[in-house]
RNA sequence: GCCGAAGUGGCGGAACUGGCAGACGCGCAGGAUUCAAAAUCCUGUCCUGGCAACAGGGUGAGGGUUCAAUUCCCUCCUUCGGCACCA
C-alpha cells in the first residue's frame, strides 16, 4: 500500500465512483429517449450460490461492461441490466439437511452476491434487477406455461396458435373431443421412462444425464415410468434449425444447436410381416404412432425410418425395439418366452447400463419374418435395444453391409450380409465384398435390381418416388430433439399452475389466480414414492375446479430451472409490469438483445429453450423478433493457477473479493481482458495480475504528484508533439476497433505501449491525457472517472463522447522496410510512406548488404511490398 | 467412434487480406536509486555458435503450393470442449 498522500488509493476511489454511480443513478436505461440508437447488451445472470461469485463470472460480466460503456459513449441508449437465476438444487438440498427455507437462503446468497457484483463498479441499471423465485417475476413464468398449455402448433402454417382455433374432427363425442383437445397442448401430460436418480430424488432430463449417471453429483440413474409434463419443443425444430441462419452466433456453437436437434432426411418404408395362423392368435389393437388415419389400420406392416432406402436390397433382417407395440402380435409362440425374458430385462436396463453394454449387442429373434418390399425376400425380425423406441419408428431395416450397428449385430447373430454398394476406392472394394469391412459412404449400386449402377444420392431420390408410387414407402424427415421435460419432483421451482379435477381432468388456473405461490412447508424432503415433495402439503394440495367448482388437486410437479431463464431478457424491458409480461412497445423498442455474453456449457440447453419461449411468444404475438440474441459471445473458462479446473478440493480456488481487496477491481477487470482471448480457456496467474495494477499506477502517476495528489506538474495546456500526436491517434483506432471485434487484449496493450510513451516525454499534454483517460474508461472505469475529476472535470465521463481519431494523423510519415534476397532478410531501409515502387527498388538493389548478398548476380524479379518489405529473387 | 476448437519463447499471449515471428504483460539477469529493503526507473532476454559484427535454426510432426506460409492444401500426433447405438 502506498503511504504517499497522493498514491494510488484504489480502495477509496473505487468506493466513492461506486456510491456515486448508484446515487446519480448513473446507468439508468431510458425507455423513452428516441433521441438514440439503442443497444442491449445482456449477460447471462447467475445461480446465486453460497460460494459467491467466481474469477470466472466476472470476465464475461466485464467483457459486457466494456461493451456497454463503450457504446454509452458512442451515444446510445444502453440497457444493461443483472439478476437472479435463483430456483435450483443447492438452496433446496440446504433446507433438506437444515429445515432453512429456500427462499431466505436464497435472498442471502442474493446480497451477498449483488454485493460482489457491484464492488467490481459495472455500469448495471439496478432498478431493472429481476430475481425468478419472487412471485411478481414467477407470475409470468406460470403464464408462459399456460399459454403454452393453451395452445396447439399449426403444422400447416407452421406456428402456435390458442387452442380455441384447433379444428376438432366431427363426429367426436365429449371425451374424445377433450382427449383430442389435451393430446395438441404445446404443454402436456405423459405417462413416461423417465431418468429416475434415486440419490437427487428427482427426475432429471436427457441432457442432464451424462453417461448414465446424473450430470450433477454423477449419481447413478435409472428409467422409470412416471407421469410427467412435456413442452412440444420438437414441433419447433424445424423453425429452431433455419432460423440459425439469422443470428452472429460462433459457429460452433451453431453446429452443436443443429447436431443437437439432428434433423436427418430419408424414406419410411413399410415391410409386410408374413403372417401364419401360429400368431394370429393375440390382435393387438394399433401400431402407436396415429398421427395418420391410414396408420391406425396397419396391422400387419411394420414401418421403418432409413437415411440410407438405397440400402433396401441389402436388408436381411430388421429389428424392433424392445418396446415396439408389434412385438406381443408379431411373436411365434415357440419364442414368446424368450422374447418376454429380453423385453424385461431391457426394462429394467438404466441408462448406465445401456451405455456399458453399448460394446456387446444383444437380442432375440422373435420368430416372425417380414417381406422386404424391393424383392420380396423373407427376412427375419429380431428385438434388440440399440433399436430406439423413441427414434423414428422404433424399428429398422438392416443393412449390415452399410451400417456399422448392423454389422456388428449380424456378425454376432449370424445373419446374413448383402453388399448393395461399390466404395470407390479399391483397397476397401475387396474387402467389402469379402463380408470384412462395413462400408457405410456413399458409392455406386449393386445387387439392386433395376437401380443397380446408380450413384447413392441418385439412387436415395428415385427409389424414394418409386417407394411413393408403390404406396410401400415416402419422404421422411427425423430429427434427434425430443419433448422437453419440463416437470421437476421438487420444491423450489414454480409451481405448474393447473389443476386435477375428478371431473374435468386437467384444467388451468386463470390468469387472475396467478402468480400460483409456493406453500411454506416444513419438510423438504422427497417421499421416497417419487412423488414431488409439494404432496405433502396437504392444504395447498386441495382447492376447487376452475371449471366446475368442484374438489381438486393441485398440481405437485414443479418447473425445471431453465423455466425462468427462458424469458428473463424480457422482464428486463419492463420489470414491474403487473399487467403484462412485458410492455409491447417497450419490448418492441429493445429487442432484440444485441450482444449476449455468457459460457459455452449453456451452448444448447439454455439457449435452445430460450429460442424455443421466444419463437412461441413470437407466434401468438407478443414479442416482435423471430429470435432472441442478435449476438453470441462465449467467454471461455478461467482455470487455477496450476493450469487445472478450479475447484474447493484442488484448493486453487481465487477469491474475487481477495482480489478486489488487495489490487482493486479496475486491476481484476483489466487483468481479466488482458489474460488473452475472451472465448479462450486459460489459467490465472497472480504475478500477471500484479502486471496490470503497475499499469494503473504508471497511468495514475502520468497525471497525478502523488505527493501533493493534485495534477503533476508535468501536465501542461500544451500542443502535443508529432509522435505522439500520432500514437494517441492510432491508439484511439486500435481500442475503439478491438472493442467492437472483443479483442480486449490487444486492446490493453495498446494502450500500455501509449503509456510507456508517454512515461518517457517531459510534458504530458492535456489534449492526450484526456482522451487516453476515456478509452481507459470502459476497462478501469473508476481510476479513470477520478483523473478525470482531477482533471478538473466535474462531470461523471460515462457519457462523454468517445475520442475521435484522425485517419490523416494515424499514418506514419515514414516507413521501415525489410528488404529480402531469396526470401532471407538481409537489411532494412527507411523510406518516405508515400515512397513509389521504383524508388523503393532502386534502394533496395543500393544497399551495400544487398549487393553483397547478390554477389553480382542478375536478380530475376523485385517484388515491392509498400510499407512491409522488398524481395529480391535471383 | 463422430462433430467442433486449439497447438507459437521459461509463462500468458501478439502477428492486418500470404509479407520483418515473438507486440504487450509476467518471469529472469544486470544496472541506477537506497544505510538497507520495498517501490520506482534504465538495459538485456526465442534457440545454437561467437567478445562482437555476424552466421545458422525456429510457430506440434511430415509433405505440398508460393518470390514469400504461424496464416492456404494434404497426411499424422497431442490437448481441450460437445455428442454418443438417433437407423
Amino acid at each position: 500500500m502506498n503511504e504517499k498522500k497522493g498514491g494510488y488509493k484504489f480502495n477509496e476511489i473505487e468506493k466513492k465512483w461506486q456510491q456515486f454511480w448508484e446515487h446519480n443513478k448513473t446507468f439508468k436505461a431510458d425507455d423513452n429517449d428516441k433521441s438514440k440508437p439503442k443497444y442491449y447488451v445482456l449477460d447471462m445472470f447467475p445461480y446465486p450460490s453460497a460460494q459467491g461469485l467466481h474469477v470466472g463470472h466476472p470476465e464475461g460480466y466485464t467483457a459486457s461492461d466494456i461493451v456497454s460503456r463503450f457504446k454509452r459513449m458512442k451515444g446510445f441508449n444502453i440497457l444493461h441490466p443483472m439478476g437472479w437465476d435463483a430456483f435450483g438444487l443447492p438452496a433446496e438440498q440446504y433446507a433438506i439437511q437444515t429445515g432453512t427455507h429456500p427462499a431466505e437462503t436464497t435472498s442471502k446468497n442474493i446480497d451477498g452476491m449483488r454485493r460482489q457484483i457491484k464492488s467490481l463498479g459495472f455500469s448495471y441499471d439496478w432498478d431493472r434487477e429481476v430475481n425468478t423465485t419472487d412471485p411478481n417475476y414467477y407470475k409470468w413464468t406460470q403464464w408462459v406455461f399456460l399459454r403454452m398449455f393453451n395452445s396447439w402448433f399449426d403444422e400447416k402454417q407452421r406456428k402456435a396458435k390458442p387452442i380455441e382455433e384447433l379444428p376438432i374432427p366431427e363426429g367426436l363425442i365429449e371425451t374424445e373431443k377433450q382427449k383430442y383437445i389435451d393430446d395438441h397442448r404445446l404443454a402436456y401430460e405423459s405417462e413416461m421412462p423417465v431418468n429416475w436418480c434415486p440419490a437427487l430424488g428427482a427426475v432429471l432430463a436427457n441432457e442432464e444425464v451424462a453417461g448414465g449417471v446424473s450430470e450433477r453429483g454423477g449419481h447413478p440413474v435409472i428409467r422409470k415410468p412416471m407421469r410427467q409434463w412435456l413442452l412440444r419443443i420438437t414441433e419447433y425444430a424445424e423453425r429452431l434449425l433455419e432460423d440459425l441462419a439469422e443470428v452472429d452466433w460462433p459457429e460452433p456453437i451453431k453446429e452443436m444447436q443443429r447436431n443437437w436437434i439432428g434433423k436427418s432426411i430419408g424414406a419410411e418404408v413399410d415391410f409386410k410381416i408374413e403372417t401364419s395362423p401360429s400368431h394370429r392368435d393375440n390382435e393387438i389393437l394399433a401400431t402407436e404412432d396415429t398421427e395418420d388415419t391410414e396408420d391406425t389400420e396397419i396391422k400387419d406392416k411394420i414401418r421403418v425410418f432409413t437415411t440410407r432406402p438405397d440400402t433396401l436390397f441389402g436388408a436381411t433382417y430388421m429389428v424392433l425395439a424392445p418396446e415396439h407395440p408389434l412385438v406381443d402380435c408379431i411373436t411365434t409362440n415357440d419364442k414368446r418366452d424368450e422374447v418376454k425374458k429380453y423385453r424385461e430385462e431391457a426394462a429394467r436396463k438404466s441408462d448406465l447400463d445401456r451405455t456399458d453394454l453399448a460394446k456387446e449387442k444383444t437380442g432375440v429373434f422373435t420368430g416372425a419374418y417380414a417381406i422386404n418390399p424391393v424383392n420380396e425376400e423373407k427376412i427375419p425380425i429380431w428385438l434388440s435395444d440399440y433399436v430406439l423406441i423413441s427414434y423414428g419408428t422404433g424399428a429398422i431395416m438392416a443393412v449390415p453391409a452399410h451400417d456399422d450397428r448392423d454389422f456388428e449385430f449380424a456378425k454376432k447373430f449370424s445373419l446374413a450380409i448383402i453388399q448393395v454398394v461399390e466404395p470407390p476406392d479399391a483397397q476397401q472394394q475387396e474387402q467389402v465384398k469379402q463380408g470384412k469391412l462395413c462400408f457405410t459412404g456413399d458409392g455406386t449400386a449393386i445387387n439392386s435390381g433395376q437401380f443397380t449402377g446408380l450413384q447413392t444420392a441418385d439412387f436415395k431420390e428415385k427409389i424414394t418416388n418409386w417407394l411413393e408410387q408403390k404406396g410401400l414407402g415416402k419422404k421422411a424427415i427425423n430429427y434427434k430433439l425430443r419433448d422437453w421435460l419440463f416437470s421437476r419432483q421438487r420444491y423450489w421451482g414454480e409451481p405448474i399452475p393447473v389443476v386435477h379435477c375428478d371431473k374435468c381432468g386437467i384444467v388451468s388456473l386463470p390468469e387472475s389466480a396467478l402468480p400460483l405461490r409456493l406453500p411454506d412447508v416444513r419438510d423438504y424432503t422427497p417421499p421416497q414414492t417419487g412423488e414431488p415433495p409439494l404432496s405433502k402439503a396437504t392444504e395447498w394440495l386441495k382447492t376447487t375446479c376452475p371449471q366446475c367448482g368442484g374438489a381438486a388437486k393441485r398440481e405437485t410437479n414443479t418447473m425445471p430451472q431453465w423455466a425462468g431463464s427462458c424469458w428473463y431478457y424480457l422482464r428486463y424491458i419492463d420489470p414491474n409490469n403487473n399487467g403484462r409480461c412485458c410492455d409491447l412497445a417497450k419490448e418492441k423498442y429493445w429487442m432484440p438483445v444485441d450482444l449476449y455474453i455468457g459460457g459455452a456449457e449453456h451452448a444448447v440447453l439454455h439457449l435452445l429453450y430460450a429460442r424455443f419461449w421466444h419463437k412461441f411468444l413470437f407466434d401468438l404475438g407478443y414479442v416482435s423478433t423471430k429470435e432472441p440474441f442478435k449476438k453470441l459471445i462465449n467467454q471461455g473458462m478461467i482455470l487455477g493457477e496450476d493450469g487445472q479446473k478450479m475447484s474447493k478440493s484442488r484448493g486453487n480456488v481465487i477469491n474475487p473479493d481477495k482480489v478486489v481487496a488487495d489490487y482493486g477491481a479496475d486491476s481484476m477487470r483489466l487483468y481479466e481482458m488482458f489474460m488473452g482471448p475472451l472465448e479462450a480457456v486459460k489459467p490465472w496467474s497472480m504475478q500477471g495480475l500484479e502486471g496490470l495494477e503497475r499499469f494503473l499506477q504508471r497511468v495514475w502517476r502520468l497525471v497525478i504528484d502523488e505527493e501533493t495528489g493534485a495534477p503533476a506538474g508535468s501536465v501542461k495546456d500544451a500542443d502535443a508533439n508529432e509522435q505522439t500526436t500520432r500514437l494517441l491517434h492510432q491508439t484511439i483506432k486500435k481500442v475503439g476497433g478491438d472493442i467492437e471485434t472483443f479483442n480486449f487484449n490487444t486492446a490493453i496493450s495498446a494502450m500500455m505501449i501509449l503509456t510507456n510513451h508517454l512515461a518517457k516525454q517531459a510534458v504530458a499534454p492535456k489534449c492526450v491525457l484526456e482522451p487516453f483517460i476515456l478509452i481507459l474508461s470502459p476497462f478501469a472505469p473508476h481510476i479513470a472517472e477520478e483523473l478525470w475529476q482531477k482533471l478538473g472535470h466535474s462531470k461523471s465521463l460515462a457519457y462523454e463522447n468517445w475520442p475521435k481519431f484522425d485517419p490523416e494523423l494515424v499514418k506514419e510519415a515514414e516507413v521501415e522496410l525489410a528488404i529480402q534476397v531469396n526470401g532471407k532478410i538481409k537489411d532494412k531501409i527507411i523510406v518516405s510512406a508515400q515512397a513509389d515502387d521504383e524508388e523503393i527498388k532502386q534502394k533496395a538493389l543500393a544497399c551495400v548488404k544487398v549487393i553483397a548478398a547478390l554477389a553480382g548476380k542478375q536478380p530475376k524479379k523485385v517484388i515491392v511490398i509498400k510499407s512491409r518489405l522488398v524481395n529480391i529473387v535471383v
